[in-house]
RNA sequence: GGAGAGAUGGCAGAGUGGUCGAUUGCGGCGGUCUUGAAAACCGUUGAGGGUCACACCUCCGGGGGUUCGAAUCCCUCUCUCUCCGCCA
């Protein structure tokens, strides 16, 4: 969540700045304002009644002590009508807490000044375009037949055994997506994060730390029983690894690689996006994560995109880089660029890696900080980015590299798959 | 699933109603000594709110209660650990 320092600082910039979000915080932010003074009124009023009871109450001690218990009576009567006053005091206090806060769970992140305007995905703005779009004759085949075709994914299978959005991978399909685990983990490793392997369901405390909830709820499995919600990204447990935490300043920044299953209800999706390996209710992605000094943190969001290129120009994969528009960003995001790969049978742009800058937006919630030059303690920044989500990226391979012979993989998954042709 | 124990500052671990925001040890930081380091010794070291800065206030798992006064007593919830059972 917003911080109030930064609210209180400047009002106006921040309503402006998520308007740029498409969000009309005017209300929220002025309702905010206000109650932070209502706020401090109460809490110095309180703070002056609680110290004057407690100079009685030590009092009373001491004259109990001395055996002087008439003149202790006497004070105990004055704590008592004291006490009936701070009642209404305490619940000025409390409500104005809650009311901000709820306000504040509710307000998305603001856009840093690089966001572009714009209201929906039709506004992102390409940045970079990289890699060479494949020449596929008029007869190429999207993933899904070719899938049928080489029996190495089966989506009915995966409708008998849970739901459609399931798919089993079998066969060289199965040894694909392990051959890109694998290479998106070991990539990491070399360019210096620290593998993690996480918990796939985590608490309500975690989910709040990142900011699924409350505001996403919906989209996340629910254990009911346990009170435990399965992650739709590894970006949950692993960020929340710093929840809770004052890092020293020495640590950061703190560079985390985690494979794991995705799991996402996503409730509302229809149509043609969610054919085949597009859009899915479980599937596998390695992700990165970053706690950075905010100084830093858009160096680091800078070395992630590279990073994420990078893997991309390896698969040899065509891809292009989007700076999302404020209207398309997540709530929680400050900046977010996705990148897409071109899936040439499908003749379609596939989301494949988001990588963002939360600010201190998430460390907010997290209570992840870092102990300054200053002796202080600061929030952290956080970042995170898909390095990478494996269906649409088998999506395209499957498409790109078809050929009469079979489909081809890349040069340098081809030590991790142990075969260079699925046939 | 059954039985028991516990939750205190970065960690370990005292503290059972009145200067306890909390003894002590380790760790961290600063210093003395040393060519340097180690050892030893001295000092310092929780977080949040509030203030120009102080003062002051809150916090000993969460919530509620008793009391003039609670880390300490009562209720309740959550979590952790140990043993037994079941099991990869």
């Amino acid at each position: 969540m917003l911080t109030l320092a930064l609210i209180k600082e400047n009002p106006e910039d921040v309503i402006a700045r998520l308007a740029v979000k498409q969000f009309d915080g005017r209300a929220a932010i002025e309702r905010v304002v206000e109650l932070d003074k209502e706020r401090r009124a109460a809490q110095t009023l309180r703070d002056n009644q609680a110290a004057e009871l407690n100079k009685l109450a030590a009092r009373i001690g001491a004259l109990m002590k001395e055996g002087k218990k008439d003149e202790a009576e006497a004070v105990k009567a004055e704590v008592a009508t004291l006490k009936e006053n701070n009642k209404a005091i305490d619940e000025k206090l409390k409500s104005a807490e809650d009311e901000i806060n709820e306000i504040l769970l509710s307000v998305p992140n603001v856009p840093c000044k690089m966001v572009p305007e714009g209201k929906s995905a039709a506004d992102n703005v390409v940045e970079k375009t990289g890699g060479v779009m494949p020449d596929l004759p008029e007869d190429a085949l999207p993933h899904w037949d070719l899938a049928k075709k080489y029996n190495i994914i089966d989506f009915d299978l995966g409708v008998k055994i849970t739901g459609a959005g399931f798919p089993v991978y079998r066969g060289k399909g199965a040894r694909l997506q392990r051959a890109l685990i694998q290479f998106f983990l070991d990539e990491a490793g070399k360019a210096g994060y620290e593998e993690i392997e996480p918990p796939y369901v985590v608490n309500e405390a975690s989910g709040y730390g990142t900011g699924q909830l409350p505001d996403k709820e919906g989209q996340m499995y629910h254990c009911n029983l346990d009170n435990l919600y399965l992650i739709p990204t590894a970006e949950v447990p692993v960020t929340n690894i710093y929840r809770d935490m004052i890092l020293d300043q020495k640590e950061l920044p703190k560079k985390n690689c985690a494979y794991s299953a995705c799991f996402r209800r996503e409730a509302g999706s229809y149509g043609k996006d969610v054919r085949g390996l597009n859009r899915l209710h479980q599937f596998d992605k390695v992700e990165i994560v970053r706690i950075e000094k905010p100084e830093n943190s858009y160096a680091a969001l800078e070395e992630m995109k590279a990073h994420v290129q990078g893997l991309l120009e390896k698969l040899e994969l065509p891809w292009h880089i989007l700076r999302l528009c404020g209207g398309d960003m997540s709530f929680t995001s400050a900046i977010t660029f996705d990148f897409e790969v071109f899936s040439a049978a499908q003749k379609r742009w596939l989301e494949v890696s988001s990588v963002s800058n939360f600010e201190s937006y998430q460390a907010n919630r997290l209570k992840c900080r870092y102990r300054g030059d200053d002796k202080k303690t600061h929030l952290c920044h956080t970042l995170n980015g898909s390095a990478l989500a494996l269906p649409r990226i088998m999506a395209a391979l499957l498409e790109n590299n078809q050929t009469p012979e079979g489909i081809k993989i890349p040069k340098v998954l081809q030590k991790y798959t142990g075969f260079e042709i699925i046939d």
